[in-house]
DNA sequence: GCGGCCTTTTGATCCATGTCAAGACTCGTG
DNA sequence: CACGAGTCTTGACATGGATCAAAAGGCCGC
């Protein structure tokens, strides 16, 4: 990583005299961070940036320079085939931390688009890999971090290869919930950010049949939609339909 | 990690002093290091274990200790669905480091069977983040490690979420070709180590769907297949096949 | 080298989801 | 306020892959 070496104590020094108004304490890094070892990497995350709806964060080929942590907001992010269809890979949210997957070729290798208006932190990746190696708790800590992404990956995949659409629907909108209500709003009752099509993309199905399934949910009263409003009436009855189900 | 702080440079020492027939320099984690440093490395990376086929590397649920690299044989590692379904979530073969997904919990969170007699290093992981300390290189090349496990997870969400049957089999068949290849063996001519259940619960099909598909493939000259023995006869009508493909 | 179990193949049929199409609704913009 | 583009719902129909079933083949332990 050749950005890695050219960093310089000043470059450091400048980012702390930079806004500080994007505390990391509500974002995912810090674990275990004594205070002043959390100035520091408070220090680090500093850059903030408006990202408005429909705009991209970064997109697939571009240089990786740095993740984002999302203060507010909502991002898709989205994988291409070459043929161009596209493959939405998650949907995040405030504290999510987003570019993980360009470590490995220095380059993004999906997109990012803002599916809300969005702010997020900049983590120059080179500084991030400075102040890891002076801070282990912080590396552990990202260790962490990367292996979540791949355990939440490891889910999908799940879900994709072995459940059906209602399942797949029924665990969707549980881990929706369950990620609102972690952020302090209410677990039953939010607005979808995504269409029924990028819902489909993630869940490998169609708009028709996300569609479909959704009313199915509301007939039997396990949910309330209209448009992009949901509400979540009997969690109960969807976690056992993604829990046991057939063979 | 408790783990971590209890080892004192005894550990290290015992662990030089032990066997060191497991060279990493075949092994995936070294990278710009000078000599000095991977001999560290070669070091931690030396407790050999066989895992004969059918045997347990490792079972969900167990404490994270140790990574494994393999250094020969085959494995595939499986997430297990409460119900019982299983979903295999990946073939493993020499170079290939096992057990990222547990960092996150400090517990492993799917099974490791191996499928034919395999030999594996011990990476015991509290060592490993001890030493990625001291040798930034080596962190740095260990986060590519994790952030490339994101990138492979990717690919197979995009090809359990928009690829049809024949797709999928064909990337599955050009993956395993690529990386046989990649190690040295033939990459049109080998041994499928698995059964056509697993792949099928790898690329979420059902195994009489693969038996077809492999047999239609046959049948218009793109492969061979007798068993578990497969031949490649032409690889680009494969790609093809992957590439576009209709809307 | 035999018997039994596991794996694979192949056929017939079924069903979940995709596809196509039409119309309604929503929202942002002129 | 009306228009148009984008989104969503719903119906009718098509189809890819699942399911069920049977038989053949391979492999391992005895």
């Amino acid at each position: 990583m050749s950005a890695q070496s050219s960093l310089t104590p000043i470059d450091i020094a400048t980012l702390r005299n930079a806004c500080s108004t994007c505390s990391v304490r509500e974002l995912c890094l810090p674990a275990g961070l004594d205070l002043q070892e959390l100035a520091q990497v408070d220090k680090m995350v500093n850059r903030r940036r408006p990202v408005r709806r429909g705009d991209y964060l970064y997109r697939a080929g571009t240089e990786l320079q740095s993740l984002y942590a999302i203060r507010s907001g909502f991002i898709k992010s989205a994988v291409l085939h070459e043929d161009g269809r596209e493959q939405v890979a998650g949907f995040h949210m405030t504290g999510d931390l987003l570019g993980l997957d360009a470590i490995s070729a220095g380059r993004h290798l999906c997109d990012a688009v803002a599916l809300e208006d969005t702010e997020v932190c900049d983590i120059p990746f080179a500084l991030l890999e400075r102040l890891a190696r002076e801070i282990p708790s912080l590396q552990s800590h990202f260790n962490r971090i990367m292996s979540r992404e791949i355990v939440r990956d490891h889910g999908v995949m799940l879900l994709l290869g072995s459940m059906r659409a209602e399942e797949r629907l029924a665990a969707f909108l549980l881990n929706l919930s369950q990620r609102f209500a972690t952020r302090g709003y209410s677990s039953t009752e939010f607005n979808l950010r995504m269409t029924r099509e990028e819902i489909g993309s993630y869940l490998g199905l169609k708009l028709e049949t996300i569609s479909r399934v959704l009313s199915r949910f509301q007939q039997e009263g396990l949910i309330q939609v209209r448009n992009r409003y949901l509400k979540i009436n009997d969690a109960d009855a969807l976690r056992r339909l993604v829990g046991h189900c057939e063979s």
